[in-house]
DNA sequence: TTCTTTGTTCGTAATATACCGAACAAATGT
DNA sequence: ACATTTGTTCGGTATATTACGAACAAAGAA
């Protein structure tokens, strides 16, 4: 099977993370996780000029694109960076500066 | 004037940077204007999968950001990528991720 | 059990994105 | 002047994104 692809693998993949950070919301999020160690998505609310639920997607979209995951913790959900998959964003885009 | 921002301005660059490099096109395109020097669209067009005016749209997204920049070499146009706001960018991932 | 808290999902609407081919514009070549 | 090359813009369509409030689900508190 061979497959002529111009697009490599690794292209695709950080186009993927910064399409996931490519929002305000979703990037004051991520900044904040990044920085301490976590936070309820209640904090957020609060803090943000957005509806919860409108919260919820964009904490969905990170969540989907594995830069964030949350854990329950009754009756809250905490959320904390993904720090497997924010290490590998940090790489890509590293290499992707210094090329 | 004050203004209680939560969202910094800081964050609504990195957040339209990465908005720009949130297509594998894209991606490319950057990545291949990052190692060399500079291309033509024409050349792309033969790499790419797309149409030439699709292209044509990638990298007015890509300039419209600032990422890039065209200069007339006629009859083609030369695309380079803008240093100084690759710098920035480049500075404010390094921030994002550092922090 | 019933109430409250917390966050997701649903339904909906407005806007944005991605893509194509056709038409167009600008400049060079014949 | 006319044809060719190169890339943008236009018109259209399909899909994705962003946003909201209402409804829902889960779990602890009264």
């Amino acid at each position: 099977m061979v497959k002529k692809e111009t697009i490599t693998e690794k292209q695709e993949k950080t186009a993927r993370y910064a399409k996931a950070m490519g929002h305000p919301i979703r990037m004051y999020v991520l900044e904040l996780l990044s920085k301490q160690s976590c936070c309820y998505s209640g904090d957020l609310t609060e803090e943000l000029p957005i509806a919860k639920s409108t919260l919820s997607q964009h904490l969905k979209e990170l969540k989907d694109a594995g830069l964030i995951q949350g854990e329950i913790e009754a009756p809250r959900i905490k959320y904390c960076i993904n720090r497997e998959n924010w290490k590998e964003a940090q790489l890509l885009f590293r290499e992707l500066f210094e090329s």
